[in-house]
RNA sequence: GGGCGCAUAGCUCAGCUGGGAGAGCGUCCGCUUCACGCGCGGAAGGUCACAGGUUCGAGCCCUGUUGCGCCCACCA
């Protein structure tokens, strides 16, 4: 190391983040890149970053994915695969129209005013004045997606990709328009899909109707949450086995209010136990009602708009909002005294899960999909376990999902999005296709007009793992990184997203997408809401990065990984900032003061440097064996214990007197060992900790090129010994406990027993006296003077001892228990007795 | 209504297939120790939610109870 270099170590006493991140990233990305190498023929690691929504920022959802990812990605990067991390953003759009249309409003002016080809230009200058502030973001946290080959679900090819897939599903008749119920968002002015819909608590009311038998005075009694829905009632249904209403069963009631005259019906829906056990039903605003029309073949009338309001066919109450028209129905219920009961009814109710809108159920013309066949395919995958959710667990929220599929809406009246590719000519004959076509496919009608729908977001999502990558065409980068290898996201979109991805791969490219589902915990606020924007218990990730570093909230968010849901802890973020800030000053200590000359090599010339040895052989171990199997919370935690508490408590200031010593050979020797336990370290740590170790990194000795595209060590397994990391725990133990009775003003005085590690951070005890016993089975500590903690020693070990020795007498143990248990037991005992009597010889010596 | 998960130190959480309760922060005491005061050394602090059960032995397994979080859901 030159001169200048050693000032700016000496100097630089504290690890600042921001000095040296951007820097760091820059030179990453300038000197390696992150874009993979699909000429290369080493094994690949590919992950697709579930794409943020344009207009998103990043939060701590996303923060704690990018970790995980990143994390991932360089930990196999440095274990030699060709890495590859998909990088891109989705069109969103109803949080588009969301944004552009706030705008518009704020200007006095509404997207229908403007036009649809106005509005498209509109969403891409905003789009190119803003950019993609999100994928800028993830640079701050160290992430190194592949930036070059940035893609975007709006794109030229992607949207090419998206009609491709539109129009082979249609050839395969899984793609079909019908006229059928649907999740009407009177807010967005769209159908949403059932996944969109949030149920929420509502206090309604259950009101009882009767319902006049035609050609009788009697009534048949009705309830129902909705009498403004009386209006478009078909048909009255009870269960066919409810003796009650058998004899009705097939004779017409009258509807109230509009006098229509309707069947009374039998199906198996009706609960018999449920309000009055008949049931009115409105194929045209329920959707169950829908399917038991469709069952029976009754008429379906409509009588809510699409803006929310009751439309022609609700004759008087037309033009009025649903709410009032509601109270008005009621008000001429019981006026023609048809309202028979009205209790408080507490349910759920469906919400549009973008504007919060309560769901009117809705027969529109729409397009859909069919699922259950695409549903079979990806399942037998999961059940197979080619494709794995980890945890396992997570998968019952696919599969309950995927075993009730039902067919999903995809059109979506918006125009921010991919445009249904089919054409209408005026006979109503539909040409699908990727390409406007000149005339209609079945009359030969030039005048032809498109579907002027855009499909739901999620169509587009769920080809994401290899529309990315340049299918349809038959590209390179397909081929070599499809299928990906893990999937990391939130369970809120295993439905939305992750399992009609892996519908989709499957279908189009007959492998799975990936085949590891890795689902992350969720992070909720400190106070153990959920962590929201619009709550205001959001905590923003940039700010971390700005106060602790991408360091100190990457291994934050790694520790707090390890449950389901979990409460943000700042805390854990200033932990890593200050580990990050102790490797910093522990590399500075082994920089600054090994031997100009040593270079790292694991030199094992003292029993310290054979432990740090093995406790390096065995966190490295741990360490990739515990990120491999997704375990990132105990991984950091290793990290944490070994850099912290092993190899800056113990070893370095154990090697001290070594380094400080006269003898060269020592120096040397001790020098290279840390140098060894460093440089491994760094790189042990760097897929967690990126920036701090990559800055070390450089500080190291000799040419190397960056840490980032440096090999991953493997475990030096020749170097573990677990009865010297055991024996290492009690000798610190008794050093601890030199220190405690040194403080306290006595002299401690230690037997120690051969092999005794730290022997040089006990003799910087103050006074204390160290008797080297070649026949004891272990080293202990007490205070020469302090007879009285002498007595209570010998007590405790002879209660020890005689602990050891009723559970070795106690005959369930001895017959049950494992044989190395009960051989622990016996040694324990043996050790104990051995104490206790050297404890009396002691005593009775002095 | 169904599913998943959580209740362990003042706080946030670890605790592997059952075999003497741990970490970080906070608190208290002592340190201008030549890498780091974002530090060093030490200490105090727990009926492992509650009630049963299985076992030689339960924080861990089983049953139930209570409180909480999230996801899914077409009983009007």
């Amino acid at each position: 190391m030159d001169d200048a270099r050693r000032d700016e170590l000496e100097r630089r006493t504290r690890h600042q983040p921001e000095a040296v991140e951007a820097r760091l990233f820059e030179r990453w990305e300038r000197e390696c890149g992150f874009s993979g190498e699909p000429e290369s023929d080493r094994e690949r690691f590919v992950i697709p970053l579930p794409p943020p929504n344009v207009t998103g920022e990043l939060h701590m959802g996303h923060a704690l994915n990018g970790t995980i990812q990143d994390t991932l990605m360089r930990l196999r990067r440095m274990q030699g695969y060709d890495t590859l991390w998909i990088c891109g953003t989705d069109h969103a759009s109803i949080a588009v129209h969301a944004v552009i249309e706030k705008q518009l409003r704020a200007e006095g002016t509404n997207r229908f005013e403007l036009g649809r080809e106005a509005f498209i230009r509109r969403v891409w200058e905003w789009r190119r004045a803003t950019g993609a502030t999100i994928i800028q973001q993830f640079k701050r946290l160290g992430c190194t997606l592949d930036y070059d080959h940035e893609r975007f679900t709006m794109d030229e090819g992607y949207v090419r990709a998206v009609l491709e897939m539109f129009v082979r599903l249609y050839g395969k008749g899984l793609i079909y328009r019908d006229n059928r119920i649907v999740n009407w968002c009177p807010g967005c002015g769209s159908t949403v899909s059932d996944l969109e819909v949030r149920h929420e608590h509502a206090a309604d009311a259950l009101y009882e109707v009767r319902y006049r038998i035609a050609g009788t005075e009697d009534f048949l009694t009705v309830a129902t949450v909705r009498p403004e829905t009386i209006l478009a009632d078909t048909a009255v249904a009870v269960h066919p086995d409810d003796d009650r209403y058998t004899h009705l069963v097939g004779k017409t009631a009258i509807v109230p209010i509009v006098g229509r005259e309707v069947p009374i019906i039998a199906d198996e829906y009706v609960k018999t136990d449920f309000g009055t056990g008949a049931l009115k039903i409105t194929p045209g605003h329920d959707p169950n009602d829908f399917e038991i029309g469709r069952r029976h073949g009754l008429e379906e009338l409509s009588v809510i708009g699409f803006d929310g309001r009751m439309n022609d066919a609700a004759g008087e109450f037309a033009g009025l909002p649903v709410a009032e028209a509601r109270q008005r129905v009621i008000d001429r219920l019981f006026d023609e005294q048809l309202l028979v009961g009205e209790q408080p009814y507490e349910h759920e109710v469906g919400h549009c899960d973008r504007s919060g809108d309560r769901i009117e159920p809705l027969i529109s013309l729409q397009w859909f999909m069919e699922m259950q066949s695409l549903a079979a395919a990806a399942n037998a995958e999961v059940r197979a376990g080619r494709a794995r959710f980890i945890p396992k667990n997570q998968e019952n929220i696919y599969f309950h999902w995927m075993d009730n599929i039902r067919p999903w809406c995809v059109s979506r009246q918006l125009w921010w999005g991919h445009q249904i590719p089919v054409w209408y000519c005026p006979d109503g004959h539909q040409t699908v296709a990727t390409e406007t076509p000149e005339a209609c496919a079945e009359c030969g009608s030039a005048e032809l007009e498109r579907d002027p729908d855009v499909l739901d977001t999620w169509f587009s999502s769920s080809l994401w793992p290899f529309a990315t990558l340049g299918w349809p065409e038959p590209t390179e980068r397909l081929a070599v990184y499809y299928p990906s290898n893990v999937l990391v996201t939130a369970r809120d979109i295993i439905n939305l997203w992750v399992a009609r991805m892996l519908m989709m791969g499957l279908e189009f490219m007959g492998e799975r997408p990936f085949s590891d589902i890795y689902i992350t915990s969720i992070i909720q606020a400190a106070d153990g809401r959920r962590m929201s924007k619009s709550l205001g218990t959001g905590v923003n990730p940039l700010d971390l990065i700005d106060r602790y570093g991408a360091d100190g909230t990457r291994y934050g968010l790694l520790k707090m990984s390890s449950t389901q849901d979990v409460r943000f802890a700042e805390g854990m973020i200033d932990e890593g900032g200050k580990l990050a800030n102790k490797l910093w000053n522990a590399s500075r200590f082994v920089l600054l003061k090994a031997e100009a000359d040593a270079s790292p090599s694991p030199e094992a010339a003292t029993v310290e440097d054979r432990w740090i040895l093995s406790r390096l052989a065995g966190t490295t171990d741990e360490v990739l064996r515990l990120l491999e199997g997704y375990e990132f919370a105990a991984a950091v935690k290793a990290l944490y214990a070994f850099i912290w508490n092993d190899f800056c408590d113990w070893y370095v200031e154990a090697s001290k007197s070594r380094l400080y010593g006269d003898d060269a050979a020592g120096r040397r020797s001790v020098s290279s060992t840390l140098l060894w336990v460093l440089e491994r370290t760094l790189a042990l740590a760097h897929p967690a900790m990126p920036f701090v170790t990559e800055e070390i990194w450089g500080f190291l000795p000799g040419d190397r090129a960056m840490l980032l595209v440096s090999p991953m060590p493997q475990p030096e397994l020749g170097h573990r010994d677990r009865d010297l990391d055991e024996q290492a725990r009690a000798d610190q133990e008794v050093v601890s406990e030199a220190r405690y009775l040194a403080g306290r003003g006595t002299t401690p005085q230690v037997i120690a027993a051969p092999g005794f590690l730290f022997r040089d951070l006990l003799e910087r005890i103050p006074g204390v006296v160290i008797v080297d016993d070649v026949d004891a089975a272990a080293s202990s500590v007490v205070a020469a003077e302090d007879r009285a903690s002498l007595e209570a020693k010998l007590a405790e070990a002879i209660a020890e001892r005689d602990r050891a020795t009723a559970k070795l007498a106690n005959e369930g143990f001895t017959s049950r228990a494992p044989a190395q248990l009960v051989e622990a037991e016996r040694e324990k005992a043996e050790r104990y007795a051995a104490e206790a009597s050297e404890l009396e010889r002691r005593l009775n010596g002095s």
